[in-house]
DNA sequence: TTTATAGTTGACTATTTTAGTCGGTTTAAT
DNA sequence: ATTAAACCGACTAAAATAGTCAACTATAAA
């Protein structure tokens, strides 16, 4: 089973483009400020997320990445899957060869534990996330945390001028 | 989220136990070959089960390791929480300092698969593992493989002799 | 009482994955 | 033309996994 930062990063970057939703594209400069995460390891990550066509991106200036679809079209599994390229709890990759080529003791119990957790993720979009309370909240703080830091940077401008 | 090879052969090894139970203990070295997990690994993972008072062990010639309460007593999140140290979905560990000091956009959908996941585990003891049909026809074959190596090296040995 | 068996411990190693960096190239708006 | 952005590939550092190895201790059977 991966789960890691990997897919809590993927996550959490397609809820950040789906608030910031209907202003245009979304460069991945702002989400890496904004969620805290490293710009080239955006780039890898909306690689994959671009391929899985679950985004869709604007080049050149003022360009960036927008949802392909809508935001409850798109769920928590497809994210996780399209960065990690599985949520397989199973050991061989549901192929039944963990063990000399025959499945092992506990091969269908890894089994039922996957199709859990993916129906769990599966149940819930992007538009299911964004109405949660607690998710408002955190987007809310995030973005008085980014006037301030605007504010600020319009404060040291005028200094340094 | 932790949910590697580590944690499935912890319950490989428990359910072959569980298996075996009845006839005096079982060694690692039994395990190991049964189950084809390397002796010095099931012997890392066995110092944490022990010291988990999930398993007793019994030492010097035909000593091994018994399950230390009833197979319905012991259940697969209590064999995996006691080899990683937690099954947690969260990068935080709960703490809620994912992002600076604060909760992450995604910090309770985390939360709320971890709690989802050990759930699920902590329902299946090994006894509902053992009264599994798929469980019960993997452990015959292991046992009809178990027995032809047997009789192999009985043959081998006259052979040598 | 010897001896073989098996658990116990700690240090060490190889491999893989994760997470991230760097340098460059295209593309498109101003 | 300049610049802001996506795009791309190769590279690297750190961590976790999956082991290995050697020395040691306890104990039951011969």
């Amino acid at each position: 089973m991966r789960l890691t930062t990997k897919g809590r990063y993927a996550v959490t970057a397609m809820l950040d483009l789906a608030i910031h939703a209907g202003k245009g594209p979304v460069s991945l400069a702002d989400i890496s400020e904004r969620q805290g995460i490293s710009l080239s390891y955006l780039e890898q990550l909306f690689a994959k997320l671009r391929r899985n066509e679950l985004v869709r991106s604007v080049r050149g200036p003022g360009g960036g990445y927008q949802l392909n679809r809508e935001q409850q079209d798109i769920d928590v599994a497809q994210v996780i899957d399209a960065v990690n390229e599985s949520v397989d709890a199973t050991g061989c990759g549901h192929t039944g060869s963990c063990h000399d080529g025959n499945i092992c003791l506990t091969h269908h119990l890894w089994c039922d534990l996957s199709s859990q957790i993916h129906d769990f993720l599966s149940q819930i979009s992007l538009a299911d996330l964004m109405a949660r309370n607690d998710v408002r909240s955190v987007a809310e703080r995030q973005e008085r945390g980014h006037m301030a830091s605007f504010e600020d940077s319009l404060i040291s401008a005028k200094v340094t001028a």
